[in-house]
RNA sequence: CGGAACGUGGCGCAGUCCGGUAGCGUACCUGAAUGGGGUUCAGGUGGUCGCGGGUUCAAAUCCCGCCGUUCCGACCA
């Protein structure tokens, strides 16, 4: 491809919408442009690399047995109402106007549809149905340039099995097939064991790629591989220690302190000396947690340790169940139960709430004082902290979801009667499972780690072009005839070139390829080519060297294998 | 959806406070020089100043309303 007729519209600056470096370097080196929030047209560039990233999830899933389906876009929006989807989406599911269709989010539904009737007999399965289609979601807030958009690429796949046993083959297979993706784009991922979450079901792990740019918090162990989303990650942690001599409780006169922070400046205390409580109504019963001072409840642990729905008590609440306001409530005294985070297990000299307006507590030994005092894990993990498998430093970062995969079970079979008769003629839903990689998320992902300061840095994987070749100067004669030869001749030997044809200065020519990123750059100059010398750069080390001309292609597969 | 910022040629910005002929850089076009890291000179093209309304002799500038984009938060199969 000549660089003079192809459209690239690079750009020197940094556009002011952009702020990930994904997205300012595709908008930078012309893979795309923005259309409306969260909406990207792909330029020829851009497109390039989403149909290499297509091909290596479809040459993958092809090889579990996946077969390719094209579904529409635009469904009829009673087929969501049989799973109850319009109410659950709410808002993010696009409704259009002027007839009853939505625009699909996601395709359980229409693949069910489709299995319905048809796969009657555990015979008929296993399948693997799957596509690379546009998703529509409206999204409240689209961010990060393709990472978080209204309208997306995405490979879906479906499982579809007569048994449990028989989806945990199924779902192996994609967890197999996910690395091997993953693996051949070149991205450093890790996988976490998620909760199943929303979409009901039984088992999930997610895919991810550590960014800042990343929408989820993950805690991650590097030296076993546990990962887990920070909602739910468990850690080793040291509780606060108990000290030798336990005080007296005393009574403190703290008029107008509310919270932590304006305690531990009226009494010239320490956070960690401090006891926070929060007072929340499960299932119609109040229930004090109790948590160090500096630190903050994990809702979703919170939930899971007390199980039922779980509420903030509200202000007229509290008096009544404490006798106190919001900023004077402690454990000592208070009539019902009382949770703690494990990190206070058996704290003593203690600063919390007197359960009377205005005043507080100090020396308050949990183990003599209170009772019945419960403790569970609270807190969300932090970096720095042990992890539960082996022990070393779990680390508390960001992370971008790339792929998912699921175990549906039969919420969607069932759901919308998709069943089948097992061997003694029994009928019973299909077991499904689905499995998803955002697509422009794995060219964001790969840019995001792959990028110095002069541009994109490609693997030979996922790089819209092989090489870049250069031509100095469009004006010499030779130059050009050279060029254009070892353009022929690199395509006939099997290479995608973009070959710079432009009538531009050098450094012009270099900077653009330097952003565009190719792995190889051939620079034809006049002086070396007077020598029968070309120059080849390696994008990623930035090393250059020259070589005879006659050995090019030969040193160019040495370095493209 | 709550909070904040921004909106002026393709891109990056100044001008807005204090109303008075729409500017700069870059890109683009023409010509010339240059030709190994965004070179130089000369001459050009291109703008409903986000949209609508109001105030005024006069609005990019002041007032009101709306729209768009981004960031933080909420939300997120």
């Amino acid at each position: 491809m000549k660089l003079s007729k192809y459209f690239v519209p690079t750009l020197k600056e940094v556009p002011n919408d952009a702020v990930v470096a994904s997205h300012v370097l595709m908008l930078r080196s012309g893979m795309v442009r923005m259309l409306s929030a969260g909406i990207y047209s792909f330029l020829p560039l851009g497109y390039k690399v989403i149909k290499k990233i297509s091909e290596i999830i479809r040459e993958e899933i092809d090889y579990i047995g996946g077969q390719e389906f094209h579904l529409p876009a635009l469904n009829p929006r009673e087929i969501w109402e049989e799973t109850n989807r319009v109410e659950a989406f709410g808002d993010t599911l696009f409704h259009i106007k002027n007839r009853d269709y939505v625009l699909a989010p996601t395709h359980e539904e229409i693949m069910t549809y489709h299995a319905r009737n048809v796969m009657k007999s555990y015979k008929d399965m296993p399948q693997i149905w799957y596509q690379i289609q546009t998703k529509f979601r409206n999204e409240a807030r689209p961010r990060s340039g393709v990472i978080r958009g209204r309208q997306f690429l995405m490979k879906d796949a479906y499982s579809f099995d007569s048994s449990y046993e028989n989806l945990d083959k199924s779902y192996a297979l994609h967890d197999e097939a996910y690395r091997k993706i993953f693996d051949r784009c070149g991205l450093k991922y890790f996988v976490v064991g998620a909760s199943s979450g929303a979409m009901g079901g039984t088992g999930s792990e997610e895919f991810m790629v550590r960014s800042e740019a990343g929408e989820d918090t993950v805690a991650y162990c590097e030296s076993c591989g546990y990962a887990a989303n920070v909602e739910v990650a468990a850690s080793v942690v040291d509780s606060k220690k108990r000290e030798e001599v336990s005080e007296e409780i005393k009574e403190i006169h703290t008029p107008n302190i509310k919270s932590i922070d304006e305690l531990c400046g009226f009494l010239k205390i320490d956070e960690t000396q401090t006891a926070k409580s929060r007072v929340v109504i499960n299932d119609g019963e109040p229930i004090l947690v109790l948590i160090l001072g500096n630190e903050e409840v994990n809702e979703t642990k919170l939930e899971k340790a007390l199980g039922g729905n779980v509420r903030p008590a509200h202000p007229e609440e509290l008096v009544k169940i404490s006798g106190a306001d919001a900023g004077s409530i402690g454990p000592v005294g208070f009539k019902h139960r009382i949770i703690a985070d494990l990190k206070l297990k058996d704290a003593n000299n203690l600063y919390s709430g007197a359960n009377k307006t205005d005043y507080h507590i100090s020396g308050i030994d949990l183990m003599r004082d209170v009772p019945g005092i419960e403790y569970f894990d609270l807190r969300s993990a932090q970096s720095g902290e042990g992890c539960t498998g082996c022990g070393s430093k779990l680390e508390v970062f960001s992370a971008i979801e790339l792929g998912h995969i699921f175990k549906l079970g039969t919420k969607y079979s069932a759901a919308m009667g998709a069943n089948f008769l097992d061997e003694n003629g029994e009928a019973h839903p299909i077991v499904m499972g689905s499995y998803g990689i955002g697509v422009e998320r794995v060219a964001a992902c790969f840019i995001e780690q792959n990028h110095d300061e002069k541009g994109i840095v490609w693997n030979k994987v996922l790089a819209p072009f092989d090489i870049q070749l250069i031509a100095l100067n469009m004006k010499k004669e030779d130059v050009v005839n050279a060029a254009e030869s070892v353009y022929l001749k690199l395509k006939e030997e099997g290479f995608e070139v973009l070959y710079d044809d432009r009538e531009a200065q050098a450094g012009f020519k270099f900077n653009d390829a330097d952003l565009l990123g190719m792995p190889l750059q051939i620079v034809i100059g006049e002086k070396k080519l007077k020598e029968n010398k070309v120059e080849i750069k390696v994008r990623k080390t930035g090393e250059r060297f020259d070589t005879e001309l006659e050995n090019l292609y030969i040193k160019v597969k040495e370095l493209l294998i």
